[in-house]
RNA sequence: GCGGGUGUAGCUCAGUUGGUUAGAGCGCCAGAUUGUGGCUUUGGAGGUCGCCGGUUCAAAUCCGGUCACUCGCCCCA
């Protein structure tokens, strides 16, 4: 339309926007701090290798969808993907795995060259908690009892439905890798071609194709569960017993892997159909080995992160700026019957307006000041701001002490005596 | 990166087999009401029909390209 668009996949976000950003991001925050999660923030570009390597070197996410960029020191630098990396580089920058469990929760834009869709951007925004150092199953379920309280408290956890799968230790997943590609090896002309292709590339991936023959033959494939050793199995069973525990309901989703290298055990995410095919809404699992692949020690991992796009276009309306009281300075030119800069000694009548108003914003109230306007056009601008209350000085109640208070709602108005206005308009809104 | 759909006023959309001044609703501005909002009523502003090119006496309309949005694939939050 305009010539004077934002980059493709980026959005300008508008107060009524932005408030659905908040809304999220409010509510995750605060959820976090219940479960003793703190807020942090890391850089939004990193090295190119704190992606690179964790997230694997053949992922879609490191080798076409990066923003990769030399910096003019000849810095290999990329705009981060996703915000685990950073976090856990974070930790291990700050020293902080000699003082474990760490709990963080962050919030902010993650970059991916793709095709915008509907729910996915370019630039987006994800808020995301990790919690550091434990092994035990217990910290997997903190973590998906967190995303859930979140889900729940924006309205969406209704519509969604958790999904876990375990992808086992290390040795679980290349055992069962290693008989999953000797099975597909066979059918390998019979698959799609994107599952060919994933043959090479992730083969775990061909799991969850929509190919309806690629499911087919996935029917037959050996079970990833069938391949966990005793470790993995109980580490999955001890998450499924705490969220049970817990009263919260999920899906054992036998073909729900994940994307990211550095995943390991528990995989879960909240899945919700009214998104059209973005539909998740919050993902994670568990990365025991992440730290060690950045070149730090063995520090395990869990944690999750969610698309603030996606679940404020699920969460419906969000809170915006609460009703104002508005005041109206009737001065000579626009319809006052008297000068207004104060004959007998006093305050003209913009600057007691103005006076009275500070007091009030002081306390906290909402005070709107109409720039212009006669009486009808600033009483129009107060209603359509959606005032409840608002005061009118001209120089006839400035001679008399007094200001109008006028109730919008049933159009009364009183004499409020001046020196008492800022005391009273404050106690209007109490309730 | 691949395939489908859609681009007309600030917003949501009409616009006939190509035909002369491109419309509606909402919103915006102003008047009726120069010290009283909503409701009503009257009037007004606002469009190079996404952009570029082609066909034609004539293009919002047909054709090609391009950009953007959108749905699906891919990927993922």
């Amino acid at each position: 339309m305009s010539k004077l668009q934002s980059p493709r996949g980026t959005q300008d976000l508008m107060p009524e926007d932005m408030a659905g950003h908040r809304h999220v991001m409010d509510t995750a925050k605060s959820c976090a701090g219940v479960f003793g999660f703190e807020e942090m923030a890391t850089p939004i570009f990193e090295f190119t290798d704190v992606f690179a390597r964790p997230l694997g070197e053949s992922s879609d996410v490191v080798t076409k969808e990066t923003y990769s960029f030399t910096d003019r020191g000849g810095e290999g630098l990329t705009l981060r993907p996703e915000g685990t990396a950073g976090v856990v580089r974070a930790l291990i920058s700050a020293g902080l795995t000699q003082t474990l469990p760490q709990k963080f929760y962050y919030q902010g834009p993650m970059f991916r060259y793709e095709r915008p869709q509907k729910g996915r951007m370019r630039q987006f925004h994800q808020v995301g908690v990790e919690l550091l150092g434990p092994t035990s199953p217990l910290a997997d379920a903190e973590v998906i009892a967190l995303g859930a309280m979140m889900l729940d408290r924006l309205g969406v956890l209704a519509s969604c439905a958790l999904h876990l799968n375990s992808l086992g230790d290390g040795e679980s997943r290349s055992a069962y890798r290693t008989a999953l590609v000797e099975f597909l090896s066979d059918v390998k002309t019979e698959l799609s071609e994107d599952s060919q292709r994933r043959l090479e590339t992730n083969p775990l991936r061909i799991l969850d194709s929509k190919d309806e023959n690629d499911r087919q033959l996935i029917a037959d494939a050996p079970k990833l569960g069938e391949y966990l050793n005793a470790a993995s199995s109980d580490h999955f069973n001890r998450v499924a017993e705490q969220l049970d525990a817990a009263g919260i309901a999920y899906i054992h989703d036998a073909k729900l892997v994940r994307g990211l290298d550095y995943y390991c055990h528990t995989a879960f995410e909240f899945i919700t159909t009214d998104l059209g095919a973005q539909g998740t809404v919050l993902g994670g699992g568990r990365y025991d080995g992440l730290a060690e692949t950045l070149g730090g020690p063995n520090v395990a991992g869990v944690g999750w992160a969610a698309g603030v796009e996606r679940l404020a276009l699920l969460s419906g309306q969000a809170p915006r700026l609460d009703p104002p009281l508005v005041l109206i300075a009737l001065s000579p030119s626009n319809g006052a019957d008297s000068n207004t800069d104060g004959a007998d000694g006093g305050m003209s009548i913009d600057a007691t307006l103005f006076a009275l108003a500070n007091t009030i914003r002081n306390h906290g109230q909402r005070v709107e000041m109409p720039f212009s306007g006669n009486l009808g056009k600033q009483l129009k601008r107060a209603d359509k701001l959606g005032a409840r209350y608002v005061g009118i000085l001209g120089a006839d109640e400035a001679a008399r002490g007094v200001i109008v208070l006028r109730d919008m709602q049933d159009g009364s108005q009183t004499d409020i005596a001046l020196d008492q206005a800022a005391e009273h308009f404050s106690t209007l809104f109490q309730s």
